[in-house]
DNA sequence: CGTCGAATTGAAGTAATTCAAACTGTGTGG
DNA sequence: CCACACAGTTTGAATTACTTCAATTCGACG
């Protein structure tokens, strides 16, 4: 997490996949690779650290003493995350599958405050927007309304236009939408059915018809 | 909404409710009344300004097209809403009884950047935690669980030690909660025959034992 | 005292969960 | 190359937490 050379640092400086709903934070640092599921930082450890996504995804969560998961978020390639008001993560963060991430100290984005602070406030906004978005789907939404909305976003997200390959496993998404996994595997067959989606690798899915999809989500 | 004078402008300048969890955002601006139920912003409208709850509380919420409402959250005195990332309000506000609010033009606070955007990204921060927070509850809490941790987050909200004052209705917190009217109210009718609560006149709740609510959340 | 909106209570219905079993795809070793 | 194991996913049947619809009660206000 330490050691990197300058012309490493020189690559990641400019880093290529940022998306454009990203906001542009500076973020110098090291390198480093993950396993899938390895734990990136817990809940409650000290956010000495912000991360950028290289290659892979990552999600964050909160447990409930007796296991019950919430993901708050999928972090895509180009993505921030770590990001914390205080110094205390309020959420634990895990590779999805393999994953390699930007690792910067938490000092040198918010010690330059005046550098970064329009920055951060419009990462935090954005973050904010979407988290508001996700708190609709989760109080108000049907099953089938939220795997659709979860499907579009990530569609979005990914810049896939008509196949979504989708990095996390049935009982990420069933965490992240507040359902089972049955629920989410019964909600994919019944949207196949209906002619909207074809998910016949279970993580590769086509989205046959995005307007309905749209449709389902208004 | 235009008209002030520079007295009270003085007087609003040193804001004196704001709550110690408040970033100091300097606002400055005219004070004006709603009625209870009455529009602030909606859904989509230009967001040329910005505010503070002076007195009275405020909801912001989307609705569905058919008519599904999710309130994301509520704002009490002293605290600020309606900052946007870009130039549209992407939820709607409503007075949720008398109100008065203090109303600031958006460029006054967004245009000046460098003194205000550290400010900017606390209460972002700020209200990104509590976005998530409120995520979990709707993904993966139960109704008892629900409303026990609206009732503690109210409470220390408002300061409240023992007895909490409920600004809003049951089909507000139905909404927020992402519950339905009929199932709040057997549900604090629950709590209240559990001894945890003290529910007799219905806006008025005393917290009879804060620890049990508190272990219903975890 | 009567009216009206808000809240509560009751009974029936349903979407999603739970528990259980079967299937699928992938990698491993015989 | 095929049998086997294993994790992830799908499907089925029964249960349940919450919703829906309907009726009643409560509380503020003229």
């Amino acid at each position: 997490m330490q050691v990197q050379s300058a012309v490493m640092r020189q690559a990641i400086r400019s880093t290529p996949m940022s998306p454009a709903s990203e906001p542009d934070i500076r973020l110098v640092g090291a390198m480093r690779s993950y396993d899938r599921d390895q734990e990136i930082f817990g809940e409650g450890e000290p956010a000495d650290f912000i991360f950028k996504v290289a290659s892979g995804a990552v999600r964050c969560f909160r447990i409930l003493s007796d296991g019950r998961r919430q993901i708050s978020d999928f972090y895509l390639p180009g993505e921030i995350f770590g990001v914390e008001l205080d110094d205390e993560h309020r959420t634990a963060a895990e590779a999805v599958g393999e994953a390699a991430l930007v690792i910067a100290r938490r000092a040198s984005v918010l010690g330059d405050e005046a550098a970064n602070s329009v920055a951060l406030w419009r990462k935090a906004a954005a973050d904010l927007r979407r988290c508001r978005d996700h708190a609709l789907t989760l109080g108000r939404r049907s099953a089938a309304e939220r795997v659709a909305a979860f499907l579009l976003e990530m569609a979005e997200r990914t810049g896939a236009v008509d196949v979504l390959d989708l990095p996390m496993s049935r009982q990420d998404i069933a965490d992240y939408l507040g359902l089972t996994i049955e629920t989410v595997s019964r909600t994919i067959t019944g949207l196949q059915a209906d002619g909207l989606i074809d998910a016949r690798c279970c993580r590769r899915i086509h989205l046959l018809d995005r307007e309905g999809l749209a449709e389902l989500c208004e």
